[in-house]
DNA sequence: ACAATTCATTAATTTTGTAAAGTAAACTTA
DNA sequence: TAAGTTTACTTTACAAAATTAATGAATTGT
């Protein structure tokens, strides 16, 4: 049932999101020239080793023509490789160089990240933990009707 | 301390807000031509009453040169109303049109709202009383730094 | 009175994305 | 095997939503 409760918290998480996003990109700056996006690829690149630009663009929620584009940057500061399949010659296979998984692991560690610092300063180990509980059904919401 | 978890729930918290955010902007096409700001902005004002460009834009987290854009905007639509202040003729006080304010209410009741669906469909009782929690140390992440 | 500040707006630009069209490779099918 | 279709990705043109810079008008401090 639709309760008034569930109603305002609709309301109230799309705002919380739509603001915090602000707050990120403001932070971002840390150094490299990378958007959000591209940074969130560079981590998703990281983490499971070689991807399609299609694979990549579901995962991110962003078209494959807004991909190319990313890839295109990432590949001019050197942080990827592609690589054209074998079998499909349309395919090309995308991984971190060297350089660019440096760059992961520098930035994950770099002590001026703004949001390590708001997380750790501002919530209670009670809230982080709620936090890290909370990313399940968050990601539920990201994966929500993508068939 | 900085533990590994800490780290890794950084990242992950990224990742998903700004990947989320995209969702809701795919999906906030719900008739009226808002976009999730301006959306956030009508909400502010329903629930604030009156409040100044200045304090708007602080709230939302974006410069008062845009919120002037935004409040441009909601006034052609018939959104919102300007009422300059007697005591200083530099502020103008913003606040919600009897329109405006139906709009708030009728977009709140609506049944095709995604975000709505998303949680309710996605989300065990459990998660959702999970979100309704993480909220507040969402929240602070959102007001953190802002002197 | 006048310099500095504040509040809001307008204008130009940047960032970040989409949509449409193009290219090439790989299927399908007859 | 040749024609038509689909798939994978890229390029180009454009739009949305924000920023920075410049302007104007009202207020405050000295």
């Amino acid at each position: 049932m639709a309760t008034q409760s569930d109603i305002k918290l609709v309301a109230e998480m799309r705002t919380t999101i739509t603001r915090l996003v602000k707050k990120l990109r403001k932070h971002s700056v840390t150094g490299m020239a990378l958007s959000l996006t591209e940074r969130s690829v560079m981590e998703l690149l990281y983490n499971e080793g070689e991807l399609l630009p299609n694979e990549l663009a579901a995962k991110e929620k962003i078209t494959t023509q807004s991909m190319s584009q990313i890839l295109n940057h990432l590949a001019e500061l050197g942080y990827i490789k592609r690589r054209s399949s074998k079998d499909d010659k349309r395919k090309s296979f995308i991984s971190l160089s060297a350089k660019g998984a440096s760059v992961v692991e520098q930035v994950r560690h770099e002590k001026d990240n703004w949001l390590y610092e708001a997380i750790t300063n501002a919530c209670t180990q009670e809230e982080i933990s709620l936090l890290k509980k909370a990313l399940v059904p968050l990601n539920k919401l990201v994966d929500y009707e993508d068939e």
